[in-house]
DNA sequence: TCAACCAGTTTCCTTTTAGTAACCTAGTAG
DNA sequence: CTACTAGGTTACTAAAAGGAAACTGGTTGA
């Protein structure tokens, strides 16, 4: 983010900089952090996978929901689209380069989700 | 996340597991993916901050977001919260020792975000 | 006395997000 | 002919999130 803080004669702290536009975490997180968004990502890391699989393999979501984030994830070059010439025709789904960058950071995040306590949620 | 596919005898993928409840990464966006969380943490990284301090900081964040947020980080033991006997009453937050670690994870998705070209939000 | 600062809370409102269910085109199995 | 598959789209609805501004109640300095 890189703001820095300064006191005032009274103390009293300011922003050098406001963040009315988003810090990188924030950025990231606006690609990244959509519902469901991880969860495709992380489906797709070994192989490519069609559609229909993917909606079966990420019970809670609707078919709606995954198709806006693919959609999404293609646009953004996280993902790419291919249709198959089978019959009936199948569409694959697979992972770039690129949006297995964007995996490995949340690599972290899930590394550090499954150190809490099981029961970590209840506490919201 | 852990759910392994199958193919049937007509090859198509069969989820051994249904995720209708979060995955790990889904599990960790839902504690520090809130929208000026990761902000809030990262401002508190270096030393306490009072709270109108954090609301002049996150120039886009309204009040009513940071007090909410605030609150939520201390119920999940991210952040403290210390009432100072000064005139007028002053709040300090702080990072905790397990706030940082999670702040460390975001570290990974800012660093990434970084990488991004400045424009890239612009093909949302 | 008046204004400003502290740390919020409250109210109201708008926007965004997510979810369901039905539908569509085209091919195929029984 | 009918039903089922694939890969979506559309319409509608419910719920959650987010934001602006006013307000509390006490303190201080001009």
């Amino acid at each position: 983010m890189g703001a820095h803080a300064a006191e005032d004669s009274k103390k009293r702290r300011q922003a050098k900089e406001v963040f009315d536009e988003p810090c990188p975490i924030e950025r990231g997180m606006r690609i990244v952090g959509g519902k469901w968004t991880a969860s495709i990502l992380w489906h797709l890391k070994d192989e490519p996978v069609r559609f229909n699989d993917l909606a079966r393999m990420i019970g809670g979501a609707s078919k709606k929901m995954i198709a806006e984030r693919l959609r999404r994830l293609e646009r953004q070059g996280l993902i790419t689209r291919e249709v198959l010439d089978t019959s009936p025709v199948s569409v694959q789904y697979a992972i770039t380069p690129f949006g297995r960058t964007g995996l490995d950071c949340l690599d972290a995040l899930r590394e550090w989700a499954e150190s809490l306590p099981a029961d970590f949620d209840a506490e919201l």
